[in-house]
DNA sequence: ACATTTTATTGACAAAGTCCATAACTTGAT
DNA sequence: ATCAAGTTATGGACTTTGTCAATAAAATGT
């Protein structure tokens, strides 16, 4: 069958199964752009109960293993999203920290040739653009 | 003459000059992507003492004015430098922290054109290069 | 089913920053 | 210079986000 199998895609990265890595899994992809705390709320709505510990210790083992990403823009918490392995971007608005995925604008791995790298191993380039969200455009 | 003028500059802006702002802004100057307690250090090395709030409220206001501009890499404090204007990024080592300055990669006003704007009025484009620097490097 | 290893829970703790009321200072007008 | 009005600094409490550490519980392989 083709419904995705989150324990079987835990498995196949070394994680051992829990309930509580199963239902943070869901939260993040159910709430892309969701906040730790976010996410421990939608994870307590479905289960019932799980701790803040428990919910970094997921997110973190998620992330490390590349299953889930974590973005962390300026003045806001960590963000969590499922979406990975395509290089995409951020787009926040300043006023209400709406976030949206933007393509990359320069091709396949656009900005990951930095001019000079000064003698660092380049591995990862974040591009964050920053503006105002159509709903705040508006209210002003 | 052509020595800075840092309190012409900042009435320039239209901000009350203070002995805080004065010391904050050369301390942001000579210490580039430092952190707002390493600043507050430094501040203190020079006029004796200073308030923690005070240090947060200069750079917050010189980084509205635009004299300064703040970063706030994952993992990190916000960090500040006087560099501005010139569109450059970031590069930042995973394991050391260390911060250097990386022309833009592709021109002039590099991914401030985002594929999609989704309605948004984008102001501003981050890049942050993460990696390895030369020293953590050398150190494996 | 069992022993071993990993994970979850709980509560204390830490770092970074903000809020608020009072005191001090800046500025522009006298 | 001086003074009033508005702004800024100070000090302390507080909030948010996240980590640490010890114990209890659960997952895995045999």
């Amino acid at each position: 069958m083709m419904t995705d199998d989150p324990a079987g895609l835990l498995r196949k990265h070394g994680i051992p199964v829990t309930a509580q890595r199963l239902a943070v899994l869901r939260a993040v992809s159910a709430r892309p752009h969701g906040t730790a705390d976010a996410i421990a709320g939608d994870v307590r709505a479905e289960i019932g109960t799980i701790s803040r510990q428990a919910v970094y210790n997921a997110l973190g083992m998620l992330a490390e293993k590349g299953l889930i990403r974590r973005i962390q823009p300026a003045g806001s918490p960590a963000r969590f999203e499922n979406r990975v392995g395509d290089n995409h971007h951020h787009l926040i608005c300043r006023t209400c920290g709406r976030t949206v995925d933007v393509d990359c604008a320069v091709g396949e791995t656009p900005c990951l040739a930095a001019a000079d790298d000064s003698g660092y191993r380049i591995d990862e380039a974040e591009v964050i653009y920053w503006g105002t969200c159509p709903v705040c455009l508006a209210k002003r």
